[in-house]
RNA sequence: GGAGGAGUGGCCGAGUGGUUGAAGGCACCGGUCUUGAAAACCGGCAGGGUCGAAAGGCCCUCGGGGGUUCGAAUCCCUCCUCCUCCGCCA
């Protein structure tokens, strides 16, 4: 959500925001309207709480001609409070309308994109930040995409996955389910050598925690819900992990405060249909090691870089080939600020697969959770919130399958090699 | 799931209708003292909203919401959470 404060000093900034999001002129209206609504809102309650004070001051009269025993005096200015009450009721009553119209402007409004963040409208507008420098490798033609050498190798099984649960949930076997167990302990405990503190957080949360980050009501179609316990499967490790901090004030000296998760994460999303959604290229449910920083404004930007180089050295210890991509304005998630996707080259599949998402959201999500630092003085200001996927694994399985293939079995990068138990996938 | 108990500021804890946004203690911050530190002593120390150039004023918040009352941390209703016992269970 974005500062009150910010849209009254600053709205012609908030507009630009929008328009780089490809908002239609006509709808950037709601930023008047949202300052309309707050400046009757404040009249209102100048007027309310006016009101109230009377009425407290009057009651308090009350208590002290009480105790002296003076009963005509006390029932005057009762009837005069009641009067009061009257009226105050009355605006109470068009201020919690204001307020709920209010929020609801507010939460519609999405961040605004970091001055360096591209003009455009979908993901053919996103930057090459940083490209792959050498060739491409080429495969042999009788390469195989993932989801075949998954069939080869007894890797993974989506038809199993559907026979359970539904299509998009594959199940790992054997040798497959321990690649996928050692990704997960190499990318906790990377994250544990980077400083970072390990978290295992509930699969589950509540409306709160879902609103905190953005996934609600933005996202709400994109969530596994329970109805019977109103509560919400995460889509990311993200959503608990900032929430940790929800309602909290930290000292400044406590920043940057890093913590990372692995957690399987829930996707209802429709997606697309085609070669596209195959395998592991888009599944409901998947692995993933989630890294949040919670940093001081100044210090933010920083933080990003430092986490895209984390993000950077754990795909250059997988060898795999990647590229860094900012995303347009258009591509840009509704909560963030900067927002740089590794994509990973699928040999097999001869295109870029994201596997992370590295994002600034800056006081977008810690307005909502009201997360706040203390600096030097007294004051409270609101603390900057970062994360990233370190990384996303169905994806990074899909392309270290496809990479790493050789006639006779798939190689298990180096690394890997003391998680995994063997040097490689052979035919079971 | 059943029965009982409890939720007060960063923590402990007093407070059962009238200057209580809340005693006292701990922690923390500043100061005095000290060569320095500790101890002792003095002072400060909740968040938010709103008005104001500022000083400061006013309003809201004692788990959440609603109600009774001129007035509620204190009474009532409801929900949530935690604890104890029983049941069930990985």
């Amino acid at each position: 959500m974005l500062e009150l404060n910010v849209i009254r000093r600053e709205p012609e900034k908030v507009k630009a925001g929008l328009r780089k999001r490809n908002w239609k002129e006509e709808d950037l209206g709601i930023v008047d309207r949202i300052l309309a609504l707050d400046e009757q809102r404040r009249k209102l309650q100048t007027q309310r709480d006016e009101l109230l004070a009377q009425s407290n001051k009057l009651s308090k009269q009350i208590g002290q001609l009480f105790k002296q025993g003076k009963r005509e005096a006390v029932e005057a200015l009762k009837a005069q409070v009641t009067t009061i009450k009257a009226t105050l009721k009355e605006l109470q009553e068009r201020k919690a309308a204001l307020d709920t119209q209010l929020e609801a402007l507010l939460l519609s409004l999405p961040n605004i994109p970091h001055p360096s963040v591209p003009a455009g409208s979908s993901d053919a507008d996103n930057e090459i930040y940083k490209d792959w420098s050498g060739a491409l490798p080429q495969l042999p033609a009788t390469a195989q995409p993932h989801w075949e050498l998954a069939k080869q190798y007894g890797i993974f099984d989506l038809e199993l996955g559907a026979k359970l649960t539904g299509a998009g949930f594959p199940v790992f076997r054997g040798q497959g389910a321990r690649l996928e167990r050692a990704l997960i302990n190499f990318f906790l405990d990377e994250a544990r050598a980077a400083g970072y503190e390990e978290i295992q957080p509930p699969l589950l949360v509540n409306a709160d925690t879902a609103r905190g980050t953005g996934q609600l009501p933005d996202k709400e179609g994109q969530m596994y819900y329970i109805e019977k316990d109103e509560l919400y499967l995460i889509p990311t490790a993200e959503v608990p992990i900032t929430n940790i901090f929800r309602d909290a004030i930290v000292p400044a000296s406590a920043l940057p405060i890093k913590m990372a998760g692995y957690t399987p994460c829930f996707r209802r999303e429709a997606g697309s249909y085609g070669a596209h959604v195959r395998g592991l290229n888009r599944v409901h449910q998947f692995d993933k090691v989630e890294i949040v920083q919670i940093a001081h404004p100044q210090h933010s930007y920083e933080v990003l870089e430092e986490m895209l180089a984390y993000v950077s050295s754990l795909l250059d210890k997988l060898e795999l080939l990647y590229r860094i991509v900012k995303l347009c304005g258009g591509d840009l998630g509704f909560t963030a600020a900067l927002t740089y996707d590794f994509e990973v080259w699928s040999a097999a599949q001869e295109r870029w697969l994201e596997v992370s998402s590295v994002s600034n959201f800056e006081t977008y999500q810690a307005n909502r959770m009201k997360l706040r630092f203390r600096d030097g003085q007294k004051k409270t200001q609101l603390a900057h919130t970062l994360n990233g996927s370190a990384l996303a694994l169905a994806r990074v399985v899909a392309a270290l399958l496809e990479q790493n293939q050789e006639p006779d079995g798939i190689r298990i990068p180096q690394v890997l090699v003391p998680y995994t138990g063997f040097e490689r996938i052979v035919r079971s």
